[in-house]
DNA sequence: CATAATTCCAAGTGAATCAGTAGGGATTTA
DNA sequence: TAAATCCCTACTGATTCACTTGGAATTATG
């Protein structure tokens, strides 16, 4: 039940371009160093949440990254989902399952559906604003 | 940000034995084919729930598994996180985590921590009595 | 124009985890 | 005594994780 990599230096990815969005593109290596990942692998991150149209990049020297949109309208639900796929702790309760099986109700199903739904709930109604106003808020 | 075999046999086992309490140990036997599972992979699972006291079991022919104790004294969450853990999104916000790094405040940290109550809301609040008293309600 | 800084792309890799299997031993009922 | 069960340890093929390698393409700056 735990998050990979991916989601979670993802989302510490898009939180750093949304503090300092209004200052140009950011390049990797400035995230990369100041989360301490590696820079080649968090490329690997960030090139899917472009192609999902969440980043923009500017190539070459003075290039990096920037957010496509205002970081009010991101939610770390959008970002989690892009790097991990669904959130659902069954495959039973994915949106395209098939299904689920032998019996038309199942009760570990409503089970499933009740924390993926809690899940959901919080990624989805938190923006990468809000945790900026968060941040400033405690520094 | 799914859950294991481990977690998911493991509660329709316990599912299982809830609602033929009172009826004598059950047999993995029994369950596996129900549930088509392997028999000796949840003969596993089961051992792991026996060492942390929610079944008893009783050994040779006509033998099997019951409850520990009355099933709306076992939650949902003390299955789960018996079988796969602690449930936490990324380490550093789990109950033993060292103090998590370079900044004493982390912002999405803040994000896991809303995640990892939100489950636990709801598996602490989900008894195997309530499982039950759903399935009969369906049923 | 050359160089450095960047993004972009495809493939490979060691380690860990998953989801079991294999092969028995011990205990109890019929 | 035989069958049905639980109990225990070890092994295993497949998949995923968290990268690393090795470049090519693009652009700003000197």
């Amino acid at each position: 039940m735990r998050l990979s990599t991916k989601g979670r230096y993802g989302l510490k990815a898009m939180f750093e371009l949304a503090l300092h969005s209004g200052e140009g593109p950011i390049p990797l290596k400035d995230i990369a160093e100041s989360q301490n990942i590696s820079e080649h692998y968090l490329e690997q991150l960030v090139a899917t949440l472009r192609r999902a149209g969440y980043v923009n990049s500017v190539r070459g020297a003075q290039g990096g990254y920037l957010l496509s949109k205002a970081a009010k309208n991101i939610t770390v639900g959008d970002v989690i989902r892009c790097l991990e796929g669904q959130i659902a702790p069954a495959e039973c309760v994915m949106e395209d399952a098939a299904d689920c099986n032998r019996e038309s109700y199942c009760v570990t199903q409503t089970v499933w559906k009740k924390i993926r739904d809690s899940v959901n709930e919080v990624i989805d109604n938190t923006t990468l604003q809000d945790m900026v106003d968060d941040h400033i808020k405690n520094h």
